[in-house]
DNA sequence: GTTCCTGCAAAATTTTTGCATCAGT
DNA sequence: ACTGATGCAAAAATTTTGCAGGAAC
């Protein structure tokens, strides 16, 4: 029932790409460089961004994106609900494609290592539509991080 | 089965103070002023703080605590499992009295205020539980948010 | 042609670190 | 007394903001 390892299929982020831009205009925006090639770049990967790596990683691309242009291209993204930003670590925050609800996963993070994994489990995600519904707050979203040794370092460390 | 509201009993929490104390010096550590201190905020609220928040707090008491130790004692109250830290909102980190297993609580966040409240459920736990046995992860922590819009936002604006 | 977007630089915010002094054991 | 803890001030890291020039519509 629970699988980790489970991206994004390519499919699905090429789709994404284009809701995003479609998204965007119709929200009354325009389509510049600097919106474009974040959304790229957030789409060619897996799993959760920080803002600088994002910069980081346009700015091997070729020509770079001003980080503050990062910032708000991912401030944009997420008013719109186009990215989903998660705090992990305090320092940094990082951002994911927002698939279709389907789709949506919640993080594995290694306390030994640091490396975050996607996950998704049905009993969760019923068990929290369960509690939404108990509570008085109207839920309409929801982040899970689970923490633990990773496999490779529970083989490596013993 | 979920119940919002349910701050942690006083008497739990004057534990807690005690058991932090004492583990901090069997772990080798001294037993200073600004660590009894930021451990007696910390006790004194139901849910989690912000550094800054416990220093205003404390400078508030009366004699201040520098903001340095105030970060200083998180850190190693953290360490030490006697705390846990959030990361809610990239800014800022927030702390709260890592309290025996079957009384840790999870968030509910007002989207529209921003207001943090404590809530526990069952179903919850015992579908992370079941998530945790089936991922390759050797799980021993967990993180909750859910996101919506609490009573008073609801009744006020919609 | 107007208006919004972008990039740079500066500012604001949160957290960490260096160092001299003070307190706990 | 010795060693570690504390506070202040400075530094580092991340994010936000002001503004001038350029691009989208």
């Amino acid at each position: 029932m629970t699988s980790t390892d489970e991206g994004h299929p390519a499919a699905l982020r090429r789709d994404w790409v284009d809701h995003a831009i479609t998204r965007i205009s119709d929200a009354g925006h325009r389509s510049g460089a600097a919106r474009r090639r974040v959304i790229g770049a957030l789409a060619e990967h897996d799993c959760c961004l920080s803002a600088q790596e994002l910069h980081d990683h346009l700015k091997a691309d070729g020509r770079s994106v001003g980080i503050a242009s990062v910032y708000r291209v991912l401030e944009l993204l997420a008013g719109l609900h186009l990215v989903q930003r998660f705090d992990f670590d305090g320092g940094t925050s990082r951002y994911e494609p927002a698939l279709p609800d389907g789709h949506h996963h919640h993080h594995l993070i290694c306390t030994t290592c640091g490396d975050v994994s996607p996950f998704h489990d049905e009993g969760i995600e019923r068990a929290i539509a369960g509690a939404a519904d108990a509570a008085d707050y109207a839920v309409d979203d929801h982040d899970i991080v689970l923490r633990g040794r990773c496999p490779a370092c529970r083989s490596g460390v013993g």
